[in-house]
DNA sequence: AAAACCGGTTTT
DNA sequence: AAAACCGGTTTT
């Protein structure tokens, strides 16, 4: 485990292994703040919605990267989510590329307990062959560590070197190599952090929840888990004023976003739209086959497990603000493939029942590449 | 100051000192946990507000009585507000009044901030004589207290002990007494507190924000100041339940709860309305002369300083759950002694206006002394 | 910059 | 029951 200083810009730097059989002149990396394994992927966003919701400043980043201080990329580094950057870069380059970076939440943020732990993070890249045009990176690198206020991290070394030297003059020695084994990989990344305050050269010695000694690199391992998709956080806000607000947006941009009347207004046997729950970044296609309310139902019976017969309403809040009950045309003559947050809720006339709100999205038309990881992206 | 542990129950005594010159056979104390002399009234409430908030059950009491192990109280204990119980005893009995309670409140419960000192209280008694029907106490008893969890408690009595030792035997003496002078008082009571966990007598020097040896009984001081109004919280959901959720309410009792008709519809020169912000306790007067919406303004304009020009709209939100726009009949036939929360917001047409909304409460009819201090504490 | 304080929590 | 841990905060 590595101690970082809240807000303070450090260095990582990215490195080919090998050379072969690329098949791309251009990667793309993401680089962000996750939890760790025990955290599913709801529990991660629902822990950055929380620690959001306590932070005074919401436009306060959880990851903030110093594009001056940083080399070697190709185009624009992308504040693709609050936790996390996206850019481009030649691994053909025999320079490597640099990024610096800085980390805005305290480990001990994600408890209000006093006197307790701080919850170790992950900084982790994923990185994307854009060749492979595939959603799952080819090589996923991390660096476990904790985040302590400045004052705090000094401390917590000068407490580590006094146990380290009572070890040593005991005659106890901690040995203990844990590093992991590689996963079989097409190809092999090798990635460092420089942090830039430490300067003692350090050992490798160091166990699960142990902190290595202060050294000038800590090093990246590999992560063989590659298909758990990274929990990127978007405040719900970040919507809020885009989607929900119209006075926010100029009457232009309104127009722009507002789906093709001519697309909108087809008929088909079938129809798709894409739902998410609040929480959710990633949306689930609804097959609504016929169009209609009991297609829908059987959609959402099918990907939500709920049963149709408790559902007692159905409603669209549209995005000029209205809220209108569903209807069979109104599925199938304007609704393909558009997008909204579903809510299920307890109905407040009967409690076993429920009933389900389709929240209207307006999504601007796709303008390339980081579609394909995060929807939400292609807003920023 | 008096270390204390969290929800552990002390005793507390109660004598008299004088015998003289008492007008009455019973007297009523108020006894409650309230925030130090820097903190004014309406900090004391939104403090105990945001506090409450943070709670997992919102039902636990900031001061707990245990009745079973009091003695020498006339009648019942009553909970008169989440942080103060009230009782009635009589002077001229031998036996003290003695009286069980334990703090549910952490003083570092008063803010979010780790590592930094928690709050310091005060557990005040205030006595009334009832005889002299007054509003004001004639004598106010307080102990500064701080609350601790059990182990952090014995944690700071050890840390105290170790600090006096060092202190005796490096010859370094904090000398300092200060008694509070007693303020000129028509009679003179004497309040102990007994922690029954203590079993060191204990010498009294102590000073500002300094920790008395453990001892035996730590003593009340008399409070000079008797004017400023104890800051009783009552939990605004505890209106919510009783006055808003006309579901919560069995029919019967709404109809008793109702303004008598007959009372209501009076005609007079002038009529009298009791307000009170949300958020505060005590309910302030406004005396329409001549009973109508301007006499209503010339009051709002002397109470809370709002200029009449500015308030754009006076509405009155019935207790049935319809919200009217005021008139002079409305005011002059139907509201004589009826009692409203007021909101005094923002006007959204125009920011540097206001509208005045007067949010009926319907009280059931006073049954006797508590009303006189605390008029939320009749509903209880 | 280092040490002490703070008091809830965990370990001994 | 006492001591150590925890890490943000304050003092030296």
């Amino acid at each position: 485990m590595t101690v970082i200083k809240l807000a303070v810009f450090l260095s990582i730097a990215i490195t080919l292994k090998t050379t072969c059989e690329l098949m791309s002149a251009v990667l793309q990396s993401l680089l962000m703040v996750v939890f760790r394994e025990d955290k599913s992927y709801e529990d991660e966003i629902k822990t950055w919605q929380s620690w959001h919701k306590r932070q005074h400043n919401p436009k306060n980043r959880i990851l903030e990267v110093d594009a001056k201080n940083s080399s070697g990329i190709i185009g624009q580094i992308e504040e693709v989510a609050h936790n996390a950057v996206q850019f481009c870069w030649n691994p053909n380059e025999p320079s490597s590329v640099k990024i610096s970076i800085a980390v805005q939440c305290l480990s001990t943020d994600f408890s209000t307990q006093k006197g307790v732990k701080g919850l170790p993070l992950h900084v982790q890249i994923d990185t994307y062959d854009e060749a492979d045009n595939d959603k799952i990176p080819f090589h996923r690198g991390y660096c476990q560590i904790k985040v302590f206020c400045d004052k705090g991290a000094e401390r917590k070394l000068r407490d580590e070197e006094k146990r380290a030297n009572r070890r040593k003059s005991t005659g106890v020695q901690v040995q203990c190599c844990c590093k992991p084994t590689f996963g079989a990989n097409r190809k092999m990344l090798h990635e460092n952090r420089r942090d830039e305050k430490r300067k003692v050269p350090g050992s490798r010695k160091k166990s699960d929840g142990e902190y290595h000694e202060p050294c000038d690199r800590s090093e990246f391992y590999h992560m063989s888990d590659l298909d758990k998709p990274a929990a990127l956080f978007v405040p719900s806000e970040d919507y809020d004023t885009r989607f929900f607000e119209p006075s926010a947006i100029p009457f232009e941009s309104i127009a722009e976003m507002e789906p093709s009347p001519k697309r909108a207004r087809t008929t088909t046997d079938r129809v798709m739209i894409y739902v998410r729950k609040a929480e959710e970044q990633i949306f689930t296609p609804l097959h609504l086959v016929p169009p209609g309310v009991h297609g829908l139902a059987m959609a959402i019976r099918d990907k939500f497990s709920v049963d149709p017969d408790k559902i007692k309403g159905y409603y669209k809040r549209c995005a000029k603000g209205v809220t209108v009950e569903i209807d069979d045309d109104m599925l199938k003559h304007y609704s393909n493939q558009d997008t909204f947050i579903i809510e299920i809720e307890q109905a407040s006339a009967d409690p076993s029942c429920c009933t389900v709100t389709l929240i209207e999205l307006l999504i601007p038309p796709s303008n390339g590449v980081q579609q394909q990881y995060l929807v939400t992206s292609t807003v920023s």
